[in-house]
DNA sequence: TTGCTCCTCACGTCACGTGAGGTGGC
DNA sequence: TTGCTCCTCACGTCACGTGAGGTGGC
């Protein structure tokens, strides 16, 4: 029966002399023999069963999962749930690779279109998108409440010119304006605005933010940190002390 | 201008007090200020800085890489490159868990069709799965080299029944013979079984071969080295000594 | 005898986690 | 004073890689 040394096992498993070494060390794989001189000798069967040491090392199965395995008395019993757990935690992992690259993607996007960078603007950027949902929320709300109160209002209107009553659009137009007021406010009170200049996130004075002009993401304000005055991205700011 | 303790500002940003301890020793954030009796205190703007921090850390970017990031002159001029290598390299590793994906889902489907499972039948599905591109090349090149035979045989053997004229048929039927001793010779070269029994990859005597009742992927031998016969599954043996 | 291989410490990698034993700050 | 928080060692995790200094085996 032939024997094989460190090297030659390692040369035929395609891994190294010292992972050989390590897997004897902790009780993987160990050899079948020493020599006079305590050298490894590894038999044909342990070879076989470094093949499967690293077959399964290739499936990512932890070390030590693999050695309970070679000296389970009866592995059929577990093999099966082992590599299901593998499949789960390798699926796992391909998602979280995958919002990690979605993240990256949208920052690189974002970067774009930045114009004096900064490392700070990086932070901006994160701010940004780390509230884009709860910042999505507050404009759905909004939506919620703004449609029924215009159909409020030009149903009543509607109604007015086609029948000559009016009550009904007075009532409707009281109503429009406690809601319009109460939507400006829960707005106001939700949202808050990041500073080009000095990144700061802040929230603007009341009557500034009511006339400021706006694009759909950002808002002509005056910062409260710096004072410095331009368009600044809005975002999340509901849950400031 | 507000302080942050450590406390603090690992909870502001989702990470532990060690974490916090831990980039400032590796000088990824170093806290602006220290108080009398040694604790840390950060300001506001290392607030912003450590949130930078964990955002570009969600990305796995090394913590290295962060802190010369933050610590670079003109971050513009390297972030690009840097986040272009993560999404690289956040690619190529899906392409690992997906490849090991893969190859576990072809051992949990081949485990099922073993009958009398031991670890060792996790070797030899190993060895098969490793060589199952050789063993479709030989494959290949058998019917490669077997259709155009196939082809002679017919064409030849039709136009000597239409024209009467038999000698091509007879000239093929040489090249025939000739091109499957080949074959055959060529397979019993490249192939090896693997014994159910004692889980050796062997090569049996040519003649058992020959005759042996066989199924697409086994055939009915006795193993060299234990003696057990049974049907063994046919791997590549081409590269054996 | 000369190279080559192998041996065992012992430390490094990576980004922290986990105690231990002591202390600051309200 | 009492709890809570924070401090610094120092060691552990995971699967090895990398020398250093010494030796077996052909």
């Amino acid at each position: 029966m032939s024997k094989y040394t460190t090297g030659e096992i390692a040369k035929l498993c395609g891994i190294t002399v010292r992972t050989v070494q390590y897997y004897d060390s902790r009780d993987i794989l160990v050899p079948s023999e020493l020599s006079e001189g305590g050298r490894r000798l590894y038999s044909e069967e342990d070879l076989k069963r470094m093949k499967i040491v690293c077959f399964l090392r290739e499936l990512d199965l932890p070390i030590n999962t693999i050695g309970q395995l070679l000296r389970e008395e009866h592995p059929e019993d577990v093999i099966d749930l082992l590599l299901e757990q593998q499949e789960q935690s390798l699926r796992a992992e391909i998602g979280e690779r995958r919002e990690k690259l979605e993240k990256l993607e949208r920052l690189q996007r974002e970067l774009k279109s930045v114009e004096h960078f900064s490392v700070e603007s990086i932070g901006d950027i994160a701010h940004v998108m780390e509230n884009k949902k709860k910042l999505r929320r507050i404009h759905g709300t909004m939506l919620g409440v703004g449609i029924p109160l215009d159909i409020i209002e030009w149903a009543t209107l509607a109604y007015a010119i086609a029948t000559g009553i009016w009550w009904p659009f007075v009532v409707g137009l009281v109503i429009i304006i406690a809601g319009a007021a109460w939507m400006v406010n829960y707005y106001y009170k939700n949202v808050a605005y990041i500073c080009p200049q000095c990144h700061t996130v802040f929230k603007p004075r009341f009557w500034e933010m009511f006339w400021a002009g706006h694009t759909p993401t950002t808002r002509k304000l005056t910062c409260c940190a710096c004072g410095h005055k331009g368009f600044c991205v809005e975002t999340y700011g509901g849950d400031r002390s």
